[in-house]
DNA sequence: ATGAAAGCGCTAACAA
DNA sequence: TTGTTAGCGCTTTCAT
């Protein structure tokens, strides 16, 4: 049962009568060996059950490994926070394995500051990064700089276009419409929804929400064809507007009760939906904020559907910490991650 | 921002005019070190900022590391077979950290193979112990033996009241009962709902679902204190048997609709379901098995509630390559994992 | 095309 | 109590 693991380099040298050196070239494909030394040194090896000694190994090469994770700097409570929880600098196992795991933060509304903490990146001689591609062209930009210098990466969140990366985490974004759709209705015909959404900043972003406005439509129409779907717009800073916006559209429209919001911001409801309490109202967000998880348990909200954006960085890791550590290139490129119903019933373990 | 990852005990060493070998026995606090060249060391390793070289240490001790996972053998599709993919040989991180997964099965349905698979394990010179509490006095017995070994290890699914484990993963059950009951009745007030019962086997096991049950009830009492509940007891491997029970019992109970089962095996349910199609019902069951998700897919149950054996394997073998690793004990000692929500709607992705 | 040999940073056994 | 030394298994440079 216990497999002789001592099974080294020396022995399939002395057993091909062949150095270590030569050993270890056909072990590393890396040429100047004769074809007659490679298939004996190869049959030994199989029939050894060889198998390499990873601490040995890099122990030897004496590389430090740094694994870059860049991410906008994050407000607390916000979704990037969570996001930058997933990096378990003290107990993932990667850094056990003497990887090292390193935040580089940036301002998501400044482009440049997204620049020159990629210029850092590639300065602190990373193995590989994990980014979001929060700004399009710059994204393509700077992971062509990535390629240039070897660097692996992998996407979170969302995915570019582009094609080099080494895997992408991220959740399905229409179907998280659809499923939100279904959560919101349960299935029943409603007769109205009301869709808040974020005044649209400026700052050429990629809108995220847009896949999964779509999912929900699609749903809606599917199955609760008659719906009237209404859309507002709000000032994520300006709370009072929010109320009023809220005020207004409900005057004038007693019959829709349902809202939705497709970002990770329905927490900013809470103190309208908090002060216009109605039990028969559905109201789904999205992501497991906690000021949005706080708003599940007063019952003000009542489904969320996240995406575990921790998960998504700590499985970017391990990819890069597998692809940089063994080589192994991971055998999907696009991972879509669960997407989680969270109630009031199941919060509390998140 | 580069590090200097290049202090090694070498330059404590001559910093400290003391060699090698003491600083390692400061490092590993074996003794047999003056308080002061233990105390200079120390500040000269501080002032440094020293940090081991995993990989030096571990090739340096030259231990093989074998972590065992013990749980049931698994039929095909089966709940534990759901647990064995957690046991990811090849792409686990820890494995390149070096250390080796390796399953040891046994059949639920008999004590003498769990024991046996026990010696097994120490006998392979296991590092560390991933188990799950089957059967209930024997466990007490083996983990004994475990500890008078020096093993540490973790437990998953359920827990008993002993002490010594180093962690343990699961479901919060009581909980899950709860939520549950919230996905069959929507939080409606509901007439009737039938619960789906395993006629208990006599295999001095435990019954995971006991506090489940309570768990549902509860919310029973609290949301819906007029519904009627009713239990039927089925055979696993008598399908006929089944059908004939739920004809049996609804044709006596038009006015109950809605059916769960606390245990994985909703799946069973399927063909009678199918031939008794019902928009209005609602049918909530648990785990992710294959069947069960075929079933949420074809729309005969409604809501599978799901806790990830996969991931409770994996978050203990982790847990244990840590500790025997890097000596690092986890902060928590019990992990209650998600509880996840699936409908049709994102079954997809698991 | 192949071999020899010097480490990589740490551990542990043995000397002193 | 402390120092010395021989590895652990692999990589890499330099000869040959």
């Amino acid at each position: 049962m216990a497999q002789n693991q001592k099974i080294t380099i020396n022995d399939i040298a002395r057993r091909t009568g062949l150095s270590k050196g030569t050993v270890d070239r056909v072990l590393h494909n890396r040429g100047e060996v004769s074809r007659k030394s490679y298939e004996r040194v190869m049959e030994v090896i199989r029939e050894l059950g060889y198998e390499p000694n990873v601490y040995a190994s890099l122990l030897a090469k004496g590389k430090k490994h740094l694994i870059a994770v860049l991410i906008p700097a994050s407000d607390p409570g916000s979704f990037w926070e969570l996001a930058a929880s997933g990096i378990d600098r003290d107990t993932d196992p990667v850094t056990a394995a003497g990887v090292d795991i390193v935040p580089f933060s940036y301002d998501q509304y400044d482009i440049e500051s997204f620049r020159s903490a990629c210029a850092k990146v590639i300065g602190a001689g990373a193995s590989g990064v994990v980014l979001a591609p929060i700004f399009q062209g710059e994204t393509e930009a700077v992971t062509q700089q990535f390629a240039k210098h070897g660097i692996p990466y992998c996407f979170i969140d969302s995915r570019p276009d582009s094609n080099g990366y080494l895997a992408y985490f991220g959740m399905p974004l229409y179907k998280s419409g659809y499923l939100c759709a279904d959560q919101l209705t349960r299935g029943q015909n409603i007769r109205g929804a009301l869709i808040v959404r974020i005044r649209r900043d400026r700052y050429q972003q990629s809108d995220p929400t847009v896949n999964r406005r779509a999912g929900f439509l699609d749903y809606m129409l599917e199955h609760a064809p008659d719906c009237k779907i209404d859309n507002v717009f709000v000032d994520p800073n300006d709370p009072e507007g929010i109320d009023a916006i809220l005020d207004g559209y409900f005057a004038e429209h007693p019959e829709v009760r349902h809202i939705v919001m497709f970002n990770s911001r329905i927490h900013l409801l809470v103190p309208w939906l908090a002060a216009h309490p109605d039990p028969e109202r559905r109201v789904v967000g999205f992501d497991n904020l906690r000021a949005n998880m706080d708003a599940l348990r007063n019952g003000t909200v009542s489904v969320l559907i996240g995406q575990r954006p921790d998960e998504q960085v700590h499985l970017a890791i391990e990819a890069l910490a597998e692809y940089v550590l063994l080589g192994k290139v991971p055998p999907r490129k696009d991972h879509f991650m669960h997407m989680d119903v969270l109630t009031r019933y199941n919060v509390e373990d998140y």
